[in-house]
Parts: C-alpha cells; structure tokens; sequence
DNA sequence: GAGCTGGTCAACACAGTGTCGAGACGTTTG
DNA sequence: CAAACGTCTCGACACTGTGTTGACCAGCTC
C-alpha cells in the first residue's frame, strides 16, 4: 500500500488519478451528482453506490475518478473557493470613506460566497470535525477572511478612526467565528438561528461596536 | 417496526430497555470506556465492539444497554448538561453592581462548563451536524445560555444601564453563537483559534460593547 | 498486428452494524 | 422444591458499505 508513482505528478490533483485527455465528463458528473444529492442528505447517508449510479458508472469506475467520498467533497469545496476568491477579486477593499458601508459589504460578501453553494458549504461543516483535509482547507478559507478583517481594523486604528483595544487579529479571529457559525446556523435553520436580514444587521452593529468603541467598561 | 410496547414506559429512558436492578455497573462501564476513548479518537473511529470489550462484554450485550453508539454520547451528554446546571445554581445572575464582572463570570462558566468535559463537548459538536437528537439536544443548551443572556441584556437596558439596540434576542444570539464557535475551536485547538485567556478578554470586550454602546455608526 | 494506455466492471475480501435464538443464573410463587 | 419468569449473556447469522484485484475492451501508435 501507499505506493509512490513519483511519475507525471507534478501536480497532486485532487480528483482523477493522473493524465489529462476526456472521461472528464465523468469526473464532472460525479461532482454534479454529489451536490445534487448533498441538497438532500448528508455526505454518510450518500453511499458511492449513490454516486456512481447517479454519474452512469459502476462503483469501481468511481475509484478511477475519485479515492473516496470524501475527495469528492473536497473538489467541490475547492470550486467554491475558487469561484469566492475569483468573485472578490473586484472588491473594493480600499474605500474607507464610508466604513459602515465597508464593513457591511464585506459581511454580505461572506454570505453570498457560501450561499451560493449552500449544501456544499453545509456538508463541508458536518465534515470538519471528521476530515483532516477538510478540516485544513476550510481553516485556510477563515485564515483569509480573517486576514483581510485583520488589516481592516489595523488601518483604521492606524488612521484615527478606531481606537486601540485587543490585538486586531485576535478581534477579526472572534468576530470570524461569530459569522461562520451564525451562517451556518441560518442556512441550516437550526434552532436558535437567525433569519438572514436580521443577521447581517446584528453582526454589523457587533462589528462596529467591537471595532469603533475603546474597550471602556459601562457605569 | 417502530413497534409500541407503551408497557412500563413511563419515562423513555436513553441508557436501558426497561427494569431497574443492578447491572447499572455494566452501564457505568460502556458510559467510563466512551469517554475515556473519545479523549483519543472520534466517534465513529470508535466501534462498538471497542466499547463493549472496553466494559468487558460481548458486541451482543452492548445492545442490551444502548441501541447504538449514539445513545451512549447522548447519555453522555445529559450528564455534562446535568452536571453543568446543577453547577449553575448557585451563580450570582442577580448581581449587576459590576456589569463587567457579571458578564465575565458568565463568559467563565461557559468555559468552565464545557472544559470539564472537554472529548465530550468535542464529540457532541462532531456529532452536531450528523445526529438529529444531538443537535436538539445540544439547541436545548445552546438556548438556555441565550435566554439568560437575553434577560440580563434586557435588565440592563429597563436599568437605563445599556441603550436600545438590536433585539436583545438577536443579540445575544449572534454573542452566544461567537462564543459557542470560539470554544469549540480552542478546545480543539484548531488553526486559526485562540488560546484560552486571550479568547475570553476578547469576546468580553465584544460582548460589552455590542451591549452597553449604541449603534451609532463611526466617523 | 503487437503493444500501450485510458477506461470499465464482475467478483472478492473485509469491517462494522444490528438481530435472533439459545441458553445461564437468580427470584418469586404454587 | 420445581416450574415459571425476568434479567442478562453471547455465538452465529444476515446485511450494508468499502476498497481492491484481475480480466477485459477500445482506440491509438509504431
């Protein structure tokens, strides 16, 4: 077991095994397949059976496409990236003329970026806790969202316009994790959710309030 | 199936099938194996045989006291709760001299609660997205810390100690869930987390502001 | 037309789950 | 005290899902 082609692997490409020409189809099928059914069930309660019927082949052929369920699920959540990063290259990131409006698009974006593929954002979370590679990718996602908060806050309390108070990483990694797990709530309608107006608009007031405000105590 | 004995079942209980006697000690001993085994793997990294030859009983047997591994983390957990409100009693709550102090020993208990179990806390957050009791189970929590916390924002407020602002509930919705995700993170130390005494300053600092300072927007 | 490469699958080995039926052991009760 | 009953135990089975092996076909290349 584990062995080392160390042939034509110049790069280690998540899905199928190694060359380049067609049965891409295939590839594209089984990933299309796996969101589909994503929609209406978890990644356990999908079986490979599932999706390789679904893409038209039998359950070894899916071997020679993906190593398991799971590489499956991390293709899909590599599309996603992709496309985020992709949509987020036009931010406009460097007009602090208005921060309310700044901070507001940037928790909009958030949303938007995963509700666009809210069952593969859904299923990525239920797989966090079991897959290391998801749980890594996944880690670097946030790493970038709270980079960019990060240097946000840093310029703004550079510029006058926000006061010291904890370290800004520490504050964008706590507010971060306040966004994911509200979203993740919302687009899962758990129990005590919040409906995604209301949402944004409280997570607004909780940023702006952490950011602006010098932390002294109340009376 | 999904027969009805409706015989002797006066309150469904998670652990046995039914009678009361001894034996018990056989149950404490898959509840002890359980725990012990979730300090170093996963749920279902764990089978049940691992369980059942933990406790010194056959695979069969195991079934004799839970109808599967999930019962027994649900057991699990109903201790964690039980032990966490009893620990509860006693709190201050009624004591808003020192608003900071009030709400730092709050954020402190909730560390406090779920450190003392930390592999079950992690088990059950694992088990969230993949376990529909675990998830009731754990919104049942989940929801008694933000009703607590929606109470003391909207004391302050008639108090004239903090001003109007998002709905209270919405609040500390977003506040608990930041709490509840930054926990988790730490406790599993996951990549972007933070380290225990930095993460409560911090989310005291968020919390005191979002609650006790206006909306008003910065300049 | 021999040989390579991409693609395919029937059949197998295996791990884990859950169930059934046969008991052992202790306690009422006739 | 023996028969009947409830608790408790487990060997053996059926089933579901995973991952692998080995044979095979089609097309392309020299």
């Amino acid at each position: 077991m584990t062995e080392t082609p160390a042939k034509d692997s110049i790069r280690p490409r998540r899905g199928r095994r190694d060359s380049r020409p067609s049965g891409d189809d295939r590839e594209r099928a089984i990933l299309a397949t796996a969101e589909r059914l994503l929609g209406g069930r978890a990644l356990d309660e999908i079986s490979i059976d599932d999706l390789a019927r679904g893409a038209g082949i039998s359950r070894p052929t899916f071997y020679f496409y993906f190593a398991s369920k799971e590489a499956v699920l991390l293709s899909l959540i590599d599309r996603v990236v992709a496309e985020a990063d992709a949509g987020s290259e036009g931010r406009l990131e460097e007009l602090p003329a208005d921060p309310t409006a700044h901070w507001r698009s940037t928790i909009d974006a958030f949303f938007a970026t995963f509700r666009a593929h809210r069952a593969v954002t859904l299923a990525a979370a239920r797989a966090h806790g079991t897959n290391r590679e998801v749980q890594e990718l996944w880690a670097r996602v946030m790493e970038n969202w709270i980079r960019r908060a990060t240097a946000a806050i840093t310029a703004e309390r550079t510029r006058g316009a926000a006061p010291e108070g904890p370290p800004a990483r520490d504050l964008a990694i706590a507010l971060t994790s306040m966004n994911e797990r509200v979203l993740l709530a919302t687009f899962a309608a758990d129990q005590p959710s919040l409906a995604e107006p209301e949402a944004v608009n409280t997570l607004l007031h909780i940023w702006l309030n952490a950011i602006y405000h010098p932390p002294t105590p109340p009376h």
